[in-house]
RNA sequence: GGAGAGGUGCCGGAGUGGUCGAACGGGCUCGCCUGGAAAGCGGGUGUACCCCAAAAGGGUACCGAGGGUUCGAAUCCCUCUCUCUCCGCCA
């Protein structure tokens, strides 16, 4: 959520950032302000109300105490009255606040300076483009679901059997090289300072909250309606929330927080062949690191997390780019964020495997994390930042075309400690 | 799933209708004391919102959450939630 102060301080800034976001409308912004001055109108008189009410309560008080009981059930009415009329108030308050919520909540992050103007991803932005694309010959050049099936590592059919279309099931070496990865990239997060944390894959509404998850992105999360809980779509979400609400001390910043998980995604909408194979499932692996800063330190912190996830790209010997996203296909909630796509040789396509984003206060604001600056003891928001490193099944698949020959799918030598196999055949 | 107990400030822990934003103790912090320190003494020590150009100051709300009773609620009532103990079930 937007700070309402920056609202008030400058609507015309944030008006111009918005458009960059493409978001609309932007009278938005002005219905916020005029509800929130009607919000401050409406508590200064409660307020005055409520002090006269309790002024009263207390003379009733000290009547009872004296012993003028008369004089104090003549009060009664007057203070009574006074209550009625602050609980009345009260009510519509509430309303008022409820509505000026209702259209923060709608307003997205602002983007960061550097963040193109555009409406979806034939507007971003290619930072970086590193690898030779493959060359692929003569009849290796099948699809990864075909490999797959092939080799007998995936079953989308036994998926279909246990669930339903998009729940592949990993088999033998398959799933083999998928805990290789999960450790791999969890043994690399945590070398490079990250705590590993295990978390809950169910949360409840608070924390959906918190993140933006909710009610954003509420139908793309599966939802367990006995409970009220939903399905995790990211690590993101349980690692954010672990600091919800708390108030940290600015030296025990930054933290970084990893974590592997499942992630589960309804993706309704999604057709054709974006979902063949593994290019597009409802539930996935993927390890998440995420990093609480200062706002001093986030942009360079955002460096920091791209570089981590460039170098276990590079470590799998896979070709990528890195993409700017512009302002109307970034998230919502996100101020800058870097894709990383990898290049799958047989599809020619580009996949996306990453996702590295700066929050900047946007979720802070929603959860209440803020930390004490050393320097004058005041509080701020804390930034937030998150990135895949890495999302497991588009890996995979770029991993099985990409390293396909005559004799089998080659393992990339960084996963071969963790596999104890060198090819899949 | 059943029965019971309980959630108070940074921590411990009082408080069962008014003078309670909350005793007392600890912690932390500032000052005095000291060559320095300890002990000791004295002061300070929550958050959010509103008024105010700002500061000073003032107001309102907050004792797990939300409702209710009352002139007045941390205190009484209802609902929810979480923790603990016992029983049942169970990886």
């Amino acid at each position: 959520m937007l700070e309402l102060q920056l609202l008030r301080r400058d609507p015309d800034f944030v008006k111009k950032k918005l458009a960059v976001k493409n978001f609309q409308p932007l009278s938005l912004v002005d219905e916020v302000l005029s509800v929130d001055e009607r919000r401050r109108k409406m508590q200064g008189e409660m307020d005055e109300v409520l002090n006269k009410s309790n002024i009263i309560s207390k003379e009733i008080g000290g009547l009872y105490r004296n012993g003028q009981r008369d004089e104090a059930e003549r009060k009664k009415s007057e203070a009574s009255a006074l209550s009625d009329q602050a609980h009345e108030m009260k009510k519509e308050l509430q309303k008022v606040e409820k509505e000026l919520f209702d259209l923060m909540v709608h307003l997205p992050n602002l983007p960061h300076d550097c963040v193109p103007p555009g409406k979806d991803e034939h507007d971003n932005e290619v930072v970086k483009e590193v690898g030779e694309l493959p060359e692929l010959n003569g009849e290796y050049v099948k699809p990864h679901w075909e490999l797959a099936e092939m080799f007998n590592i995936i079953s989308w059919e036994l998926g279909v059997k246990i669930t339903g279309a998009g729940f592949p099931v990993y088999i033998g070496k398959g799933a083999r090289m998928q805990r290789a990865m999960i450790q791999y990239f969890l043994d690399e997060a945590v070398k490079a300072g990250y705590m590993e944390y295990q978390v809950p894959h169910l949360i409840n509404e608070d924390s959906g909250f918190g993140t933006g998850s909710l009610p954003d992105k509420e139908g793309q999360m599966y939802h367990c309606r006995d409970d009220n809980f939903y399905l995790i779509p990211t690590a993101e979400v349980p690692l954010t929330n672990l600091y919800r609400g708390d108030m940290l001390k600015e030296d025990e910043l930054p933290i970084k927080l990893v974590g592997y998980t499942p992630c589960f995604r309804r993706e309704a909408g999604s057709y054709g062949k974006e979902v063949r194979g593994l290019n597009r499932v409802h539930q996935f692996d993927k390890v998440e690191i995420v990093q609480f800063t200062t706002p001093e330190l986030s942009y360079k912190t955002l460096d920091a997390m791209v570089a981590h996830v460039e170098g276990l790209l590079k470590n799998l010997g896979l070709p990528y780019r890195i993409l700017r996203l512009c302002g109307g296909d970034a998230t919502f909630a996100s101020a800058l964020t870097y894709d990383f796509e990898t290049y799958s040789a047989a599809q020619k396509l580009w996949l996306e495997v990453s996702s590295v984003s700066n929050f900047e206060t946007f979720q802070t604001n929603r959860m209440k994390l803020r930390y004490k600056a050393k320097e004058d003891g005041k509080k701020h928001l804390v930034h937030t930042l998150n990135g895949s490193a890495l999302a497991l099944p588009r890996i995979l698949a770029t991993i099985i075309e990409n390293y396909q020959t005559p004799e089998g799918i080659v393992v990339p030598e960084v996963l071969r400690p963790y596999t104890g196999f060198d090819i899949i055949n």
